[in-house]
DNA sequence: AGCACGCCGACT
DNA sequence: GTCGGCGTGCTC
């Protein structure tokens, strides 16, 4: 029993801490050991933190009066299972994080702070699959295990029962679970897996299910792309039900919580299973009320937002990724992850299939389905056979605007609101106004750290800087010349809202956009009540394209697509696109087609006049190649290197240090160091350094050693940097 | 990321 | 005379 290399006070445990720092911190051990994967309390800095046990070693490269020792071991096992463990280990050094912030994403906030594990309440046990090999194989032990085995084999046990054991009986259950051999009762009470309700599928639906339900179990890469409208959420269904009749759990992750309950309802609906929601707007109980249900299996299927891929899943079945192109998938500070991608991750160790559904599938799903890596099932119309909403140009070089409305989208709201219909104008900029000049001098009010406009808001009377959030009190006359003559200039949804509301004084107006939605009211008008409402306007920006299903909406509006046109961004033609094919999918979801004006000064741009063509299935194409020829993702794989200081020589003195230090090779090329896009944002200049390789892995090789390096970097007192691994945007 | 230590402005 | 501003340096 005595191993020799196990006597007490040799042992050195590597900790994983929450903290943005990409190494671990060795302490000493005086007693038994933490199992890896367990929490700890240990000595860091001046106060306490809670880590996780990495490993167990017996070596260490500090001297040992470096060391310090564990305080307290927090847990008696490990609280992640061997494929979290592993996969936080491979995100961590895929998107270049700290290995503690990766384990700490996949734990539940009430636990990260050191509060013990609750034990769970079971309703019961049953025997597991291994357990009935076990018992058919005759490997179970003589005397009362086996015989509470074969008791269990007959019959579930329920939790007051078990309760009621004498000892030997007791003793022998707690041998069963820890041999695995039994499982909590899974709540087949409240599963009904028969068909509730629904529409009858179409025949698309129909042969594009038939083709999952055809797959292996085993991993595997579906894309769905069904336009909007198209029922892909029915698909999703049948295969859940059927993941779910093998008593295997789902995990599915949509874009945003404004659209976890509506999705949570029609599966709890459709499919007669309690759903287990976690997203970052729930209480830190609740989310490890759910937590635990998914770790110990009983949770049936888990609906979140990205943090909820990091999910437990012992008996995972399918992940699905609703609206798999939608960017807010990949984290855009801290540790920065692509949940879809870590979703395919997770799939392969689990070796379950994933299910990627989109009206508008980003360039790199499409990429990997024409690689033969993802199979491509296709739902091309919509499901109530509705035509999909024309689309139609209006010329605001030929046509006028006021208040950047045109007569002819006037009219078509006018003629929507008297067939008792709803409406739909978008605008991606919040406030009154994105510019105020002074028609006398010429002065115009900018942010005097960023160097942009400031955007007006005229309700509260403030100008905002929206890159720095700088606020300061709107003037009433020239802060310059002093005349009165201050203009805004251009339309944000709040002068549209104002614009709307002067002339259809009777239409009940709805405005959607962050400042409208810091309280939940809007959130849920939109949801509840306006689906069955008579004629109604809604005005809004980004929020108003993501998932709602509105039946009596019939007309859209985009009252200017123009700023997507000439970005600098390689990607804003495949984003625009996607938001113009989702916003213009709200119209004509029920009985009634929908109709969408798209307001611009350049109808004759090529994207324009190839998504209106085309759709986004063959714009995508077209981009697709545009992407190859300039040898950009998803035919290159991109690093990009963001630094910001306050002093603008710190930041290029680090930034050609960072450069210096890349080994040379010829497969990667360096664009930079260069000033941001923005390159001043609040008090800080921003500059940046791209990498980028036809090769993934001639990169993702070279990574590790340079960040380590440039943490190491003099050059990098005084300047705050980050490293982003397949960056979605260049700002 | 925290959190302490460390030198320069407006308060009892 | 102090309270406190955030610059920078470190965390096994």
């Amino acid at each position: 029993m005595n191993h020799p290399q196990s006597f007490k006070g040799a042992c050195i445990v590597r900790v994983a801490l929450p903290v943005p720092l990409r190494r671990l911190f060795d302490y000493r051990c005086a007693g038994e050991p933490p199992a890896p994967g367990a929490r700890v309390r240990v000595p860091f800095g001046s106060g306490q933190r809670v880590g996780l046990a990495v490993e167990v070693t017996n070596s260490t490269a500090l001297a040992p009066a470096q060391l310090k020792s564990i305080t307290a071991i927090l847990d008696e096992s490990s609280l992640l299972d061997a494929e979290l463990l592993a996969t936080a280990r491979w995100a961590a050094n895929y998107w270049q994080g700290s290995l503690g912030d990766a384990l700490f994403s996949a734990l539940p906030a009430a636990l990260r702070d050191g509060r013990s594990l609750p034990g769970r309440r079971v309703d019961g046990w049953q025997i597991s699959s291994a357990g009935s090999t076990a018992l058919n194989q005759g490997r179970a032990p003589r005397g009362a295990t086996t015989a509470l085995l074969t008791a269990l084999a007959a019959g579930s046990l329920q939790a007051d029962t078990a309760r009621a054991l004498p000892p030997a009986q007791r003793a022998a259950l707690n041998r069963l679970r820890n041999l695995g051999w039994i499982e909590p009762l899974a709540e087949a009470s409240t599963i009904d897996l028969a068909a509730h309700g629904g529409p009858p599928l179409t025949r698309a639906q129909q042969s594009a299910l038939g083709m999952l339900l055809g797959q292996s179990n085993h991993f595997a890469v579906t894309l769905l792309e069904g336009v909007t409208g198209s029922g892909k959420t029915e698909v999703y269904l049948g295969r859940m039900r059927e993941v779910l009749s093998r008593n295997r759990q789902v995990l599915m992750l949509v874009p945003e919580i404004g659209l976890v309950a509506q999705a949570a309802q029609r599966i709890q609906e459709r499919l007669g299973v309690r759903v287990d929601i976690l997203h970052s707007g729930l209480s830190d109980g609740l989310r490890l009320e759910a937590w635990l249900r998914a770790r110990d299996g009983t949770a049936r299927v888990l609906l979140g937002t990205r943090s909820a891929i990091f999910t437990p899943l012992p008996r995972g079945g399918l992940i699905v990724i609703d609206e798999e192109h939608d960017a807010s998938y990949k984290q855009q500070d801290g540790f920065r992850y692509h949940a879809r991608d870590l979703a395919l991750k997770r799939a392969q160790a689990i070796d379950i299939p994933v299910l990627l559904g989109s009206a508008t599938p980003s360039l790199e799903s499409l990429h990997n389905v024409d690689r033969g890596r993802y199979a491509h099932v296709r739902l091309a119309e919509r499901a109530n056979a509705r035509p999909p909403p024309r689309v139609e140009l209006i010329d605001l070089r030929r046509i006028p605007a006021r208040q950047g409305l045109s007569s002819p989208l006037i009219e078509a709201l006018a003629d929507t609101f008297a067939h008792g219909e709803q409406a739909l104008v978008f605008r991606n900029r919040r406030g009154y106004a994105p510019v105020l000049t002074c028609a006398q001098c010429g002065w115009h009010a900018d942010c005097p750290h960023c160097q942009r406009p400031l955007t007006w808001h005229r309700a509260v009377g403030r100008l905002e800087c929206h890159l720095c959030a700088r606020l300061e009190p709107a003037p009433s006359a020239c802060p310059s010349c002093g005349s009165g003559a201050l203009q805004p200039q251009g339309h944000g949804t709040e002068r549209l809202e104002e614009a709307l509301a002067e002339r259809f004084p009777s239409v009940p107006l709805l405005r959607v956009d962050r400042e409208t939605t810091r309280t939940r009211a809007a959130q849920s008008t939109l949801d509840v009540r306006l689906p069955n409402y008579g004629p109604a306007l809604l005005v809004g920006t980004q929020m108003l394209a993501k998932g709602h299903d509105l039946p009596r909406l019939t007309l859209v509006a985009i009252t200017s697509v123009d700023e997507g046109l000439y970005s600098v961004d390689f990607r804003a033609p495949e984003r625009l696109a996607q938001l113009v094919v989702q916003v213009a999918g709200r119209a004509g979801r029920g009985e009634r087609p929908g109709r969408v004006l798209l307001q611009t000064r350049h109808p004759d741009h090529p994207l324009l006049s190839r998504l209106l063509a085309g759709g986004y299935g063959a714009l995508a194409r077209e981009l697709m190649e545009e992407r190859r020829a300039a040898q950009l993702p998803p035919f290159a794989h991109h690093v990009l290197l963001r630094a910001e200081s306050i002093r603008e020589p710190s930041l290029f003195a680090f930034l050609d240090a960072a450069r210096a230090l890349l080994p040379s090779d010829t497969r990667i090329t360096m664009a930079g160091p260069m000033p941001s896009p923005l390159p001043k944002r609040g008090l800080k200049w921003r500059g940046q350094l791209l990498l980028a390789a036809s090769e993934r892995g001639a990169l993702h090789r070279m990574l590790s050693p340079w960040v380590q390096a440039l943490e190491a970097l003099p050059q990098a007192r005084g300047v705050h940097w980050s490293v982003d691994v397949d960056p979605l945007d260049v700002n």
